[in-house]
DNA sequence: CCCATAGTTCGTAACTTATGAACTATGGAA
DNA sequence: TTCCATAGTTCATAAGTTACGAACTATGGG
């Protein structure tokens, strides 16, 4: 029977662009590296239900492992669950600018959208009503 | 038999991050987009051979289609060929920083690789001789 | 009209990603 | 201990994406 692997953290200089750019690429996992960057320490199932979507735990835990060795977070059993924090420190003096420019980006298109959407919302009613 | 489609130029408000993350994550489309950055209305067969590589000429063309469709770049058809430029300066009003912020990085990282290369190169070199 | 050059599209093989089911790991209760 | 619950991982596979040769479209010049 197959053992469990341990988790893979590259080190600092092995960290590429191509990858960070295609982990945050995606935007369930940009939107747990913005939420572990604030509340640093949260588990994997914290994250079940993000930006009102259910993501079924076999994917949350690719998605961690994709974040994990793209270097952004670092992830420690602690008892039974799993710590999570960003590493963000580290990848900035790598590379300057890169990860807060990605998120600032991120965030103002969710602003946006978040806008648009309520745009949305109201021209409905004012139709219906 | 099948007619050609038109180029696809995304509205500068229906670009996204994801998008633009997806289309420099990979190091072919960052290099070609490096490229127009300075040498705006080169042709995609400009390309046909690019940071020591051979690129097919339909991968090539994956490739232009992957970086227009994120609106990153702006194909217009010019007599037989396709002259290429970057949408930077709309994109950079859209998304203050982002793609500057990602060409540094990914050129930075160039720049590493080849001073490691060079190293390696030299040790080789060293030992042999 | 035919040819050459420049790109696109298509078919398919290779790779990636998403997800349910079955597993491992850990700690606490009986 | 043994059993159980909780937290994550791995595996199998289905679905989606990407690479690339071959065949196509498009344009301009003999």
């Amino acid at each position: 029977m197959r053992d469990m692997r341990p988790l893979i953290h590259p080190s600092i200089e092995d960290i590429t662009v191509e990858g960070i750019l295609h982990a945050l690429s995606d935007p369930v996992r940009a939107a747990i590296f913005a939420e572990l960057a604030v509340c640093a320490g949260a588990t994997c199932s914290n994250f079940l239900k993000i930006s009102d979507r259910d993501i079924p735990k076999s994917t949350l835990s690719q998605h961690f492992r994709a974040l994990r060795e793209a270097g952004l977070i670092r992830s420690e059993r602690q008892g039974v669950e799993m710590r999570n924090s960003t590493r963000y420190a580290e990848v900035e003096q790598r590379f300057p600018g890169l990860v807060g420019t990605i998120m600032k980006a991120h965030q103002a298109q969710a602003e946006e959208r978040l806008r648009a959407g309520r745009r949305k919302a109201a021209a409905k009613k004012s139709k219906a009503g």
